[in-house]
Formats: structure tokens, C-alpha cells, sequence
DNA sequence: TGAATAGTTGATTAAAATACTTGGTTATTG
DNA sequence: CAATAACCAAGTATTTTAATCAACTATTCA
């Protein structure tokens, strides 16, 4: 899970796109125009939201794009993850001369925290955001159902 | 909230620190060596979490770093902010030809969504991941305490 | 005292990611 | 057919990342 201004270009023009796509499509230069990003990264970024399916595209005037699902059923960590390459945070899998050294250890935390911060941001949707108050409540549901901790102890 | 391999690395290493940092001091050439981190680059992330106070030194022979504080009062928040710039999440304060328009609407939600994304990570402390199956519930009891979203009303 | 250790600082650099630009093409509508 | 707008590809400027090198200061211990 990265999360950088990359992910937050792509999360703003989604919620842009919620926001206004009830009436129909939208065209890029719209939402281009309102939230001032660049139309041809925009291009990028929808280029990559389409290969998710998280967006529907419509040629031609009057076309433009609409959410490939209900905004309830697209979380943050979806459009994060589909605008960014995913990053391999073990590293220890590769290299052989790793076998459960004090190096995987810290991988290992780090990789259960990296996973609760994918679980904490797939617990809040689209239209979580738009129904402002609603977010803290859906993450903290989100919370309790999660088991988000493997049961391996550590060893010190 | 910027979350990077950068601020993987402070983790990771910070987390070293506090797995090894009991008997004393721990040099970064340990940690370089334990966790596959560059000498420099360590020198550059631990130059940013002494200012921050997250870390203390010791020169000479048999000298290193040290957790600042205890365990349980630092934050994964912390080390994350400490090695990262800080990024303007708004965008629209400087600009003076965005007086409540359309921008800022998008622009405010995803700065709740950032806050509550930093305040999630801010109940996470190395402590919590030391002891992993904490994590969970110390997220989900800060997730109730926490008043994450402001009250203000979305105007569509 | 002096050598070794280890932090401190700063400059520099190669590689990658980010954000944007340009210049097209294809599909759709009227 | 002309306008719109998605699609596509290549290239560029900027920033960030990660590393290297070098000089310096403080501390320990022999």
C-alpha cells in the first residue's frame, strides 16, 4: 500500500466523478477543469481505473466516464491500488540467504501493519466520503470484524 | 500523510531499534546490516528522527541510537511524518481564485479522509507491533474515542 | 595521548516515480 | 462532416528516493 499524491490525484477525481456523475457521464476536461489536474495525466489515471473496472467509459459528445460500481462498493484502497504499482514489502522472499534471520522479523511486522492499513482504507468507501459522517462509524464496524493480526507469536 | 518505501524504512528500522535497543545503544551499521538498509540512507532518516525526538544518540565506541521515548508512546504517525515532508493535502489556500467552489468540496473530503488515515496510524505505537495481536484492539479503542469526522454538512 | 568507534553534516549523484506535454487515433453524436 | 471526447504513445521536466563520498566531532579505551 503506497499512498502518495498520486493516489490522492486519482481518490479526488473519483470523488469528483461521484459527485457529478448522477446526471451522466463526465468528461474528463470537467473534472480536469475543477479539480486542476492536468487532462493528459487524468488520461493516465482513468487509463488505469478502467483496466480496474472501477470506471465505465462513453465515446463521443456527451460521453465521458461513470463509476463501474455503486459508490458503496468502491473503497478508497481499490482506486489507491489500481493508480499505483504494487510494491513487494517483504524483499526477504527473493534473496535465499534470508532464512528467518532477525531481517524477516521487521519485514514481517511491517507487512502486518501494511495490511491493516489496506484493510482500514478498504473499509471506507466512495460513499462513505460523500456521507461524511457515516466514515468513522463504517470504520469502526470495519475494525471489529477484521482479524487483523496473524496469530504467530513473536519471538524475542 | 504521505506513505512511502521511505517511511517504511524509518518503521522498519525504528523497529530494530526497539527489538534490539534494550540492552543499550544500537548503531546504524547494525541496523544497516540486520535490516539491508544503507549506511547513509539511515544516516539521513535517523538525522530526521532525532530532530523530531524520536531517537537519541551517543557517540564514540559502544555508542548508537535509542528510542527517544518508550515503546508505547511512539507512533507509526510519528516516524512516518518525521522522514517525510509534510505535503499540503489543501491545495486551495494559496490559490485565492478557489473562494468555495467545486474543488474545494473534493479537496475537503479527502483532507477528512488524510486526517483520519493519520489518526488511525497515530494509535498504532511500536510498542503495538512488538506486541502484534495488541494492534487490533489498540486501533479499534482509538477508532471509538476519536471524533474523526467534523460536523459540517456536505452541500451537493 | 592516540587510535578506533560512531554520530554529524553536507555535497553529489544515479535511478525511479511523478506530473505534465505533445500529437495523434478512434468512436460517437448531431 | 464536424465537433466531442475517449484512447494511445512517446517524450520531457521535476521531484523523490536511495546511495555514495568526504570531512568532521565526540567518545571510549588501551
Amino acid at each position: 500500500m503506497r499512498l502518495t499524491t498520486k493516489g490522492r490525484y486519482a481518490v479526488t477525481a473519483m470523488l469528483d466523478l461521484a459527485l457529478h456523475g448522477a446526471a451522466g457521464p463526465v468528461s474528463l476536461s470537467d473534472i480536469s477543469r475543477r479539480q486542476g489536474i492536468s487532462l493528459s495525466y487524468l488520461e493516465q489515471l482513468f487509463a488505469r481505473l478502467r483496466q480496474s473496472g472501477l470506471v465505465q467509459s462513453m465515446r463521443g459528445p456527451g460521453g465521458g466516464y461513470s463509476l463501474g460500481e455503486a459508490d458503496s462498493n468502491i473503497s478508497i484502497a481499490q482506486i489507491v491500488d489500481a493508480v499505483n504499482e504494487s510494491l513487494d514489502t517483504t524483499k526477504c522472499q527473493e534473496k535465499g540467504d534470508c532464512q528467518q534471520g532477525e531481517m524477516c522479523l521487521t519485514h514481517h511486522l511491517w507487512s502486518d501493519l501494511s495490511r491493516q492499513i489496506h484493510r482500514f482504507l478498504s473499509g471506507i468507501t466512495l460513499h462513505d466520503l460523500m456521507e461524511k459522517r457515516e466514515v468513522q462509524a463504517t470504520a469502526a464496524r470495519q475494525n471489529q470484524l477484521s482479524n487483523l493480526i496473524s496469530s504467530s507469536t513473536v519471538d524475542l
